[in-house]
DNA sequence: GCCCTGCGGG
DNA sequence: CCCGCAGGGC
């Protein structure tokens, strides 16, 4: 089964570049963020089209997620948000259970500056997953948390760890709360694969960053110990990084073998 | 000669359709309407490439015009706006003489709605470039007046002239105004050519107007009778409002035979 | 830079 | 429906 996950920014404006990945790339599963829409304008048709069921939880404007998954792929089990989150929080998490695997995929509040309250909620809100996961899972159940961190765990994620060192994305309470997260049973998936590769999936629009690949590795797949038994291999897909007036992230892909139980 | 006049609804949002009818039609000369962009902005450059020099004259948001020659071509004795308009006055009018033909490309005010003081300004402004041509120009020159005129001339220029009687782009007042202009010594060129001829060169946005081939013609080319004399044929070109994101207006087209003189 | 939201103009 | 613009987020 492959697994990829992409912070779209807005799904409307990036309808071509999605079909495009979903024939390229072909994944039975795609985990979104930043959709950007209100579910009732969610463009469930075109997922359709493409061959995709589609489960969406958006908003006007800022944040949304959501999880296509080839038809004849059972999508089990939705749960929208953190527990405890109000009718009206910002839409950043969707989970659903396919082929048995638990797939969480989160879109990370950005914490805007060090020191901001946008930047207490996001070390808040890492804390309030670790307890969601914690509440409802197990570290010995096929999971995995999937989508935008807005963290690059180590410096090897950084294309110049000296320019980002304390900022925002790269700050260590952000990287301890990512930390902690990992410690209740979670394993980085491709930096267990591809321990030095210096790999990014996100490039800022401004500055000609991706051009000179100036980027960061804030999107990650984080899987438990069964499903990183089953890992075949994960990377990022710059494809559509490439294509005119591209998302600013690229999506990572992860290739999960058959459940040996 | 090929003349070719073109409302294009912001020059910088259609430059890729720009590209597409220069290539496909080969206009010697094309006059543009609605160009939206200040002159520091002005794609110079886009229009060099395609092989055409290009004189401009517009304004950040709204109006607009400008006029692209193909290299070799001069562009002779360029004059902006009617006599005395005051420098902040909307940029609607730009002449120039090109191979000895004076060709006025005019944006005539739209006039919103009929009653309102755009509506008198748009009227005044009819009457303010029959003076311009009077004060310039005699009728016995090679002259042609074209470009958006916001009035379709007959009923036979409308779609459904029932819904639209009365109605600004069609109301009796816009259409004496035009008429006064063509009794000093003009006539619609492409009206003389097919008397008959349902012909459009603008579908609204909305409603999908252009599927139902609900238009109007509203975009012209008035010539002076040497000017009609030497006139091989006039017709709308509508290739570039098939295509995705068009302008709502399709450019009209001249070919000129050589002076005789 | 590129996305969103309104708004005003057509 | 599709432009432009301004203002905010990332």
């Amino acid at each position: 089964m492959r697994i990829a996950s992409w912070n779209v920014n807005s799904i409307r404006a990036r309808l071509e570049h999605l079909r495009t990945f979903l024939g390229s790339a072909s994944p039975d599963v795609l985990c979104m963020q930043e959709t950007k829409v209100e579910d009732e304008k969610f463009p469930e048709e075109a997922l359709g089209d493409a061959g995709y069921r589609v489960v969406y939880f958006g908003q006007k404007t800022y944040n949304g997620v959501a999880i296509a998954a080839r038809y004849g792929l059972g999508i089990e089990d939705v749960k929208k948000n953190l527990d405890g989150d109000e009718d009206d929080a910002p839409r950043r998490l969707l989970a659903a259970t396919i082929e048995g695997v638990r797939i969480v995929n989160v879109y990370v509040p950005n914490g805007q500056a060090v020191g901001t309250k946008p930047f207490a909620y996001k070390l808040a809100w890492f804390e309030r997953l670790g307890l969601d996961l914690a509440t409802h899972h197990k570290p010995d159940e096929p999971l995995l948390v999937c989508g935008d961190f807005n963290v690059a765990p180590t410096n090897l994620d950084v294309h110049e760890p000296k320019r980002w060192e304390g900022q925002v994305l790269c700050h260590p309470d952000e990287r301890a709360a990512l930390g902690r997260l990992l410690s209740w049973g979670l394993v980085d998936a491709l930096r267990e694969r591809h321990p030095d590769e210096k790999v990014y999936s996100w490039w800022d629009y401004r500055m000609g960053a991706y051009r000179k690949n100036h980027g960061l590795r804030i999107d990650l797949a984080l899987v438990t110990s069964p499903l990183l038994a089953r890992t075949k291999d994960v990377w990022v897909d710059r494809s559509v990084r490439e294509l005119e007036r591209p998302s600013d992230h690229a999506p990572v892909l992860i290739d999960i073998g058959e459940s040996q139980a």
